[in-house]
Formats: structure tokens, sequence, C-alpha cells
DNA sequence: AGGCGCTTGTGAAGGCGTGCACAAATCGCG
DNA sequence: CGCGATTTGTGCACGCCTTCACAAGCGCCT
């Protein structure tokens, strides 16, 4: 697969080359290589093997290869990859290079501390608003921004285009906030509310449940503690990384 | 595939009834059936089809057959399936007919809004301590239950047998957290650190990164700004449901 | 009692993702 | 200049998961 092979800054051969398409369980991993590169970098690394970024990223090393592969060819055979140069790349394609306006609707427990979330504004994020249908918490001010009233939405995406909509509501709000959301032209909403969204097929949607990841791990809590009942469990050989299914 | 066919409350035959393989696909979907069910049993449904559930959940009706057909054969044919009956078998593979005791290290942002999290709660789970190795945030009381030090860990887990470890801290003392945990006996933790973690094999880590999630999204509003940009783009056909993968 | 409609459970096919193993390519050294 | 060490990029096979399509089974109505 030869593709394009600009030299320098990505998106030069006029304004978008050929977006790639790339594997969903790829693009999931990008964000992780692209930790692992700015650690390293920080680090004083140039190159990085494909062998050394598996280890940081914790994957197998044919997976991040093939990976990589699919964005091109960034990597010098014998060598490794140019830390510097692979960072840039991830970045123009999970369009990190152009920072995203994020808004949160919610100021609950959760809503609170993502508000005030470090990672966000590391990776690029500005999280330019803060709502909330309880007229009490309007006007409360969370590190440094003041929450205003769900109402008001409409006039502040006018303002500024806002990407990306988080919501963090009550599941009985969320089907009303996401609709809010489209309503004012936001096409990607991360939702920890613990309920299904429905939204116009142009609309993407990340769920994130925090009780279902506990559910999951008591799973295999009470897999773990039924197989041990059982068969001669002395199974403590040596070994490392394990991680159940992402 | 006909297994067991135990009538009434589950794990009678003996102490554990020859625990099912099941596929992780299906194992991450069934807490959401689970909350679909619940749902539906308040709202007074005594039975479902699967086509009707699977709406519910947000899947496929033939992917949700085939997921609750690993569990046995609780549905019945013309009919459809018995909500009570299916939510006690779905809670007791899940292992969450015991109360599984959950603790939150690192309360800062995050952690703070974990430690009153309802939704925990609801599932059967408690949280049981809250953990910092910052003195100041030590003694300080978040809904009803008092940060400890780190070094305490020991202890309460001796009083205590902590099921699932949260690791809510930098990136930095991840690690180190997740050995203290492994060293007092927890076998499963959910990891909110932007980090690898490394374990011994029999310890189960799951990880939730918030700022990952976000990158996903970002690449997805990438991908469909360089999409308009070319072709005839009114793709405004009917739809529902669209989510991209989990 | 018999037939009809509805719904489950599942065989089979196709697609996606993973991991191995190796050829191709590059660098450094003698 | 040529050779060997090293590392990327990828063809291939395998296994998991999803989806379709349908037979088997159940209840209800006549």
């Amino acid at each position: 697969m030869s593709q394009h092979r600009h030299g320098s800054t990505p998106g030069e051969a006029g304004s978008v080359p050929a977006f790639p398409e790339l594997p969903e369980a790829t693009i999931a991993r990008l964000p992780e290589y692209l930790r692992a590169l700015h650690h390293l970098a920080e680090a004083g690394a140039e190159t990085v093997s494909s062998e050394g970024l598996a280890a940081a990223a914790g994957v197998n090393s044919a997976k991040l290869r093939k990976d990589l592969s699919h964005l091109g060819s960034y990597g010098t055979r014998g060598v490794g990859y140019d830390v510097a140069l692979l960072v840039d790349q991830i970045e123009y394609i999970l369009g990190l290079d152009k920072s995203r306006a994020v808004c949160v609707v919610g100021v609950g427990n959760l809503g609170h501390a993502l508000a005030g979330y470090a990672g966000f504004a590391s990776r690029g994020f500005r999280v330019v608003a803060l709502f909330d249908a309880d007229h009490n918490k309007v006007g409360e001010v969370i590190n440094g921004m003041a929450v205003r009233h769900i109402s008001d939405l409409e006039a502040i995406a006018a303002e500024e285009s806002i990407a990306i909509g988080v919501i963090a509501t009550p599941p009985t709000a969320a089907q009303n906030v996401a609709d809010l959301l489209v309503a004012v032209g936001v096409t990607s909403i991360l939702n920890f509310a613990p309920c299904v969204l429905s939204v116009p097929p142009n609309v993407d949607v990340r769920k994130v449940d925090l009780a279902i990841e506990l559910q999951i791990l008591s799973f295999h809590e009470h897999r773990k503690a039924s197989l041990t009942a059982l068969p001669g469990g002395s199974s403590d050989t040596a070994g490392d990384q394990e991680a159940v299914g992402s």
C-alpha cells in the first residue's frame, strides 16, 4: 500500500489528502500510542522501534506496526520511527492539530469533575461552557467558569462552534439534552448517562458507563472465585501484563 | 447447547453449576441488558420479546438472542423472556447477587466524583474506603466517608475483603498504587489513570481514559469535516441510532 | 383437537481483527 | 564498496464476532 508520501507537514497536497480509511480498532489505539510517544519525547528519545513503542503502549508490536502502516510509511527500516514525526502524524489524523471546543451538560458529581479534568486541556480540548437545568447550580463557578442554564445553549453555540458535547446528566434528562445538542449542530457526543441515546445518523455517540465497568470486573471476580473452587489453582506462573478485553 | 436447566434460584446444584464460558463481547453487553430489564420491570412488564429488549438496550435482536442463549434457555418461544427471571440470571452470572466492596484510591477531581457516584451503590457495589497519598486530603469527609492515608490500605483490607480497586490518581502514582492493591489481594482493578499498568496474570485490569474518548470523537469530527468538503454531502436520509464503535 | 401466528434458538456465512513469520529495506562498519 | 545486523511493512491463516435466515416450539383461537 504505497500511499502518499508528503515529507513535512501533513495536509499539504490540496486541502485533505484522501482521508485514509482506518479500522475502528486502530483508531481506538492511536491515542494510546500518542500518549506513549509524548512520554518518550519528553524523555529525549528521537526514534523508537515498534517493539519499544508497543511495550510503552501495552500492545503487541506486530499490531502496532500494522496500525501505523495504515497511516502510511513513517518508519525507517533498521532504525525505527521518528518520534516527533509520528506525533505530528497521529495528532493530524486525530484532528488534534486544531483545538476543539467542548461543553459539559450536567454539573453533578461527575460533570463537576469533568469540568476540571486536566487531561482534556492537555490534549487540545477546551471546555468552553458548563450547563445545567437546575437554577440553583446556575452561576456557580467551577474551575473559573460559570455554570449557565441549559436554555442558554443555543446562544452560546452561536458564539462559539461546539465540536463535542459531554452529557453528564441523570439518564432521564439525557435524551432531551442530546436532542438539544444536535439541534445546535453538535455532531459528537460523549455520554456518561446510563441509557441509550437516539440521534441522527451523522452524529457520533460514544458511551462511558462507570457502573458497567465495575459489573464486568464483578463477573471476572465471580468467575475466578468459582474456578479456584474446583481445580488445583496454583497457577502462579511468572507473567506480566494481563488485561480483560477493552 | 442444552446446558443445565435449574428451575428457580441459580446455583442450586452443588455450589457452582459448571460456570458457562461466555464470549467477552457478550459479557460486556450483559450489564446493558440488565439495565434495560430493570427499566422494563419498573414499567410493569412481565415478559419481553428479544426485539423489544434489543431496542431498549440499543443492539441487534439477533445478537441479543445469541447472547442470552449462551446463558441457557430462559425464553419461551412465541412469548418472549420472563423479565424477572432474566434479571436474576444475569445478576447471578455477573456476580451481582453478593454486594462487592470497592475502594477508591486518589481523591482528586475524579476520585471525588467516583466516591459519590450513585450508579455504584444502585448496582450492588459498596464503596468502603477512600485513600490518598496527600496528607492534606486525609481526614476530609466525602459522602459520609473519611479519606484515609494510602498507608492504611493494608489494615483496612484486612478488616474487609476488597474485591475491586479503583485507581484515580495521577499516572505517575498509578503503578505504585496497583502494586499495593495487588499486594493486599485485590484481583480486579479499574484504572482511570492514563498509563499502562503491569500486574500479575491473575489480576484483571480495565482501563477508562476520558481523554481517549474525546480523541476518538475528534477523529470522527475530522473525518466528517474532510468528507463533507468533497462529495455532495446531503446524506440526510431518515435513520435513527448510530454509534461509533464501543 | 387442530391450525395459525409469533418468537426463540441456532446453523452457516461473511467480515473484522490479531498474530506469526518473512521478505524488503536501511544503516553502519570494515 | 559490500556485507551483516536490525527493523519495518505485509501476506497469510486463524479465531472471534456479527448477521442472516430458518426450523423448532409455544400459546391462543376457533
